[in-house]
DNA sequence: ATGACATATGAGATATGA
């Protein structure tokens, strides 16, 4: 089983190049974010002639995920539940959730939360306070889950090529940083920390502006999240850099993980 | 340094991203 993640920042940009990837990586299953289409404009045809089938949750000009797979899978979930009945609906495309094989997977795309000092900080806390409510309700099912996705969190200083660069910044504050150590706290593993806990300089994001790409100015941001069913089939995870310096290159770059059986 | 890039929207600038 080879589960990728890959914030695409737009599937129409990116088609040639997630098609082309498809291909050569030959992933199971890949969750995609950041599609900016809405769930009519996304590109199914084309996706179903690299043959795999899409589930997706679009939107208007932003946000939007998708969750591709060889085999077909069964749609789970659109949107996180909330936790309090007065909570106003989430009208983002932010999270999918499905059956295949026997696993259980999510495509998420967490919100970014900048700037600080307004509402959308909080709104970021709040999604990843519902995130580990799903999270909680899907470990108790005792099967293989994986949560996966650009989870606009930098866990640690050590997955930042900078550090100080994002002090002030939502990606790297305590409060983003406690909500995902409380997805690791309750039994999920980062699997690419799991099987490098040691390594630097893995990075899934390199900002467009200032020369980051080729400075490798990045940060480690995108994640695969594995419930102990999942993390004892896990085999290998690595960072696949190589698309990120194609032409019309996405900001980010695929995350993938192989598991046995 | 609120800038540089890139994308979507809609038809010129503005919102969003991280």
């Amino acid at each position: 089983m080879r589960i990728a993640s890959w914030n695409v920042n737009s599937i129409k940009m990116r088609l040639p190049i997630v098609c082309d990837w498809l291909k050569s990586q030959s992933p199971d299953v890949l969750f995609l974010q950041e599609l900016k289409c809405e769930t009519d404009a996304f590109p199914l045809m084309e996706i179903q002639g690299c043959g795999y089938h899409a589930l997706v949750k679009g939107q208007k000009a932003y946000n939007g995920v998708a969750i591709l797979t060889k085999e077909p899978a069964v749609l789970r979930s659109e949107a996180l539940p909330n936790i309090n009945d007065s909570d106003e609906a989430d009208t983002h495309a932010r999270y999918i959730e499905a059956e295949v094989k026997g696993w259980i997977v999510a495509s998420i795309y967490l919100p970014n939360g900048n700037p600080l000092g307004t509402e959308k900080f909080p709104y970021k806390l709040r999604f990843m306070e519902r995130l580990a409510a799903q999270a909680k309700k899907l470990y108790k099912e005792e099967r293989p889950v994986v949560l996966g996705g650009d989870y606009n969190v930098i866990p640690v200083d050590a997955d930042a090529r900078h550090p100080e660069n994002w002090r002030n910044d939502a990606l790297a504050q305590p409060q983003s940083r406690a909500h995902f150590n409380a997805l690791l706290n309750m039994g999920y593993a980062d699997a690419f920390r799991t099987l490098h806990p040691d390594e630097k300089g893995a990075y899934t994001f390199w900002d467009y502006q200032a020369g980051a790409w080729p400075r490798d100015d990045g940060i480690r941001i995108d994640h695969l999240l594995t419930s102990p069913e999942a993390s004892d089939k896990l085999l290998k995870c690595w960072i696949d850099k190589h698309p990120r310096g194609l032409e019309k290159a996405s900001d980010h770059t695929p995350i993938i993980a192989d598991f046995s059986a």
